[in-house]
DNA sequence: CTTATGTTTAACAAAATTGTTAAACAATAT
DNA sequence: ATATTGTTTAACAATTTTGTTAAACATAAG
């Protein structure tokens, strides 16, 4: 009759943990979600999933290595071609967008994260082996090019990171106090930020002074 | 022997309490910290903190209230007063700053929750009465005084909020990553960014485009 | 057929947390 | 002296969650 009522043995089934798991924690926090939550979202029972992962301090790490997987490389990646340094901060604001836009509440998961539980970063950062002195000096080596030389590249940095991360992190309120709550109009907003954001940093980089 | 074994009766426990709670919710999150938690912190014990409060619910919706209030005001101010634009900006990241400087979780605190339980926003927005309209078409104007007319006001707010906030939102991550965990270097970055960050959107409104 | 693996059902123990209650106590006010 | 209010200690029930275990079952592979 009901053709998938037992759709396959092991074959997804590790999958479908890790992607409800996934969901579950980004939506409800560590604390904030059950293991039964995640076995309910998987399709699954409690019993099982503690057989995969025995208890939810590991599979809360294994999601959240993952997640950071996913997000880390987003930071690095635009600055690694050697394309005109406006075309690479372009190009950062839309890997970003684009990384944003399939995992909009991957910021404030890991913001809550790290700081509700700081150590948790040591073992991370060099589990990624994330050196950021390279890009550091390239940026600050791109900005004495636009005659810039009293500016901590970590400021630009920042400014960067601001400006792409907060319509996200902040969205509930940001959506709902200066689009009305209007959803469509938001995703717009977005959207636009992809031209927006680079612009603004183009402007503020070239400046006046430049005469 | 020891004088204030009895400090006093009544007076000064719902202050306590109100204080202890604040810094223990910020700090742990509402999932994250206990009625036990929050008496050992007040220096009193879990039953009478119930009998102040009857339960966590109350206790939590007081503190977030106030840390409402303390934040919501802060957005409003630099834009009441009728200074020129630019001192305006100015006076935002300065309040801003000052605020976050007594505050630091806050960001965090505020994000966390409405972002686990949007459904609290609307009760919180009428009754903070924030009507962002008057902002918003005050900052059209004052944008269409730099020749800037393609630029929804808005960009300006979420560009100006995230540069502000990201600093202390993202400060675990950032400090360790870009400042090798050096604590002084990192306070000095955020009162550096009094000025950057005002500069920074200067010359983005000025822009070469003026010739 | 038998075995191994994945899966479910059911039940359970242990822990943490919340909220409540009763009793005693301390200090202040009447 | 008595009553009131704030406070502590102790104990308790109810709930939730976690982690474990045993038994039965299903399916694939030997």
């Amino acid at each position: 009759m009901e053709p998938d009522k037992k759709e396959d043995l092991e074959p997804g089934t590790e999958r479908k943990i890790l992607e409800a798991a996934g969901k579950v924690f980004m939506m409800k926090g560590r604390l904030g979600a059950s293991m039964q939550d995640i076995a309910d979202e998987a399709g699954i029972n409690r019993t099982l999933l503690h057989y995969y992962f025995r208890n939810k301090e590991k599979l809360f790490d294994t999601i959240f290595a993952k997640v950071l997987a996913t997000a880390f490389p987003t930071i690095v990646k635009a600055f690694m071609s050697d394309q005109p340094f406006l075309e690479k901060i372009k190009m950062f604001v839309d890997t970003w967008t684009d990384m944003l836009k399939e995992n909009p509440y991957l910021p404030v998961f890991v913001i809550q994260e790290i700081s509700l539980n700081p150590d948790r970063l040591a073992g991370i950062i060099q589990h990624v082996g994330l050196d950021p002195d390279v890009a550091l000096k390239e940026i600050t080596k791109e900005l004495e090019s636009y005659g810039i030389v009293d500016m901590d590249p970590r400021h630009l940095i920042a400014n960067m990171l601001g400006m792409v991360l907060f319509p996200y992190i902040g969205r509930p309120l940001f959506q709902k106090v200066a689009f009305r709550d209007d959803k469509e109009a938001y995703e717009q907003f977005l959207e636009d930020r992809r031209e927006q954001v680079p612009r603004f940093i183009n402007l503020a980089l070239q400046g006046p002074g430049q005469e």
